[in-house]
DNA sequence: TTGAACTATGAAAAATTTGTGAAGAAAAAA
DNA sequence: TTTTTTCTTCACAAATTTTTCATAGTTCAA
């Protein structure tokens, strides 16, 4: 989910940088073009680029240009960087399906939140699959698989794993397990965990041995490398 | 897909009328509020509604908060019109959800356009027949082929077939399936779903297994392949 | 090495959830 | 209104999960 990659296209490096250093900071891996030419060579070289941040006028290839060229090819979002709020671009601009619009000068936080916005709706909502040593945990679906297959797990099977996948490397005691994973409000048995670990731990194979036994306190989830 | 719906929530009817004008030549149905309070009423007592043109300043409820309180039941677009462009506003709207913003005075030509972008990113896609491993699903015609067949199913039993068949993949709790399908105001029994999915999966035939049962949570329509 | 403390495991018991048919309530049609 | 259809509730059986428990096996520290 994180370290999504962004293309930024503009011609002036004060500018890329400018925008850069503020996604770095929120996680995102930002990928540079400083024309539209160079914009469309990184793009298609790199299959993984979830947004496009690109302004209007560049030499060489301007950014309606690009836009086009990419659309007939990818749904990629992209954002554009205007210096002029005008209104024929905004209106050309939606058709060639641009996602949003930032006027120049713009604030980094606009930018940061727009980017945000764009992206939770294209990937965010998919990309609730978490991938872990072999183990695939897809929340949407509900659905666990191990080296390609499905496993069938029980509600709090489901549960306990995606709370030692989520927590991978920590200790966790027994007592922390309860609090996470049951009802606050469950009173029973602290052992009814060992239960759940013994059943998971046949359920997923030999990657059962992930979940480790930490004597005394509780199990840690760790992948081995 | 004609005709969507459109809410237009703003206390100065000159205003109301003067976008209602521009969307309805549109061939969009337009309905107004004039304050916040209205806004909610009249977009809960509607299920179809497919955007809402949100003024912020208004008496009684102001726009971020009839925002807030839709955002907790729906999904449904969200364009705010915003007196000054504030910076801060716009943050806090990408915080709640919002889609767009308009600042005012705007050109006709923009809304118009906005909304349009919006509604293709939301609906757009929304086919109206949708098929589905034999499964054939006429929003239009409410009709439903199985197999090539016809098969008779209520009202309640083809919504929630077509949500099911919009969700594949998804796991969903029968509160959310509640919350979808039934009116946001109905507080009867949950388990009356599952004698829905019980006549449901009878009148699918063989294909009725595609509505899976997932213990302890609810179902998941899912094509086996 | 030994024993106390802890964990693993299989099986049984308890609890929860779902499937189903039928009946009652509500809504739509005649 | 009456009739018909649809929707919801209910009760109970069946299916499944969760917890408990007894026993066997491990670990750790003196």
């Amino acid at each position: 989910m994180d370290n999504l990659k962004i293309l930024v296209v503009d011609d002036e490096s004060r500018m890329r940088k400018l925008v850069k250093d503020f996604l770095v900071k929120k996680n995102y891996t930002v990928l540079e073009a400083e024309d539209g030419e160079q914009a469309i060579d990184i793009f298609f070289s790199n299959k993984d680029i979830s947004l496009i941040i690109l302004d209007i006028m560049m030499p060489k290839l301007d950014g309606w240009q690009v836009c086009k060229e990419i659309r007939q090819y990818s749904k990629v979002p992209i954002i554009m960087l205007t210096a002029k709020s005008d209104e024929k671009d905004e209106l050309l601009g939606f058709e060639l399906g641009v996602d949003e619009y930032i006027s120049k000068p713009f604030s980094p936080k606009i930018l940061v939140a727009r980017v945000d916005a764009v992206l939770r709706r294209t990937v965010g909502i998919e990309e609730e699959v978490i991938e872990v040593g072999g183990i695939v945990l897809d929340k949407v679906a509900h659905q666990v698989k191990v080296d390609d297959k499905n496993i069938d797990l029980s509600h709090k099977e489901f549960e306990l794993l995606t709370y030692f996948v989520t927590n991978q490397g920590v200790a966790l005691s027994r007592e922390k397990i309860l609090n996470n994973v049951w009802n606050y409000d469950y009173f029973g048995d602290a052992r009814t965990i060992d239960t759940h670990v013994k059943k998971l731990r046949s359920k997923m194979g030999e990657k059962g041995n992930y979940i480790k036994t930490i004597w005394g306190l509780g199990y840690k989830f760790e992948v081995d490398s």
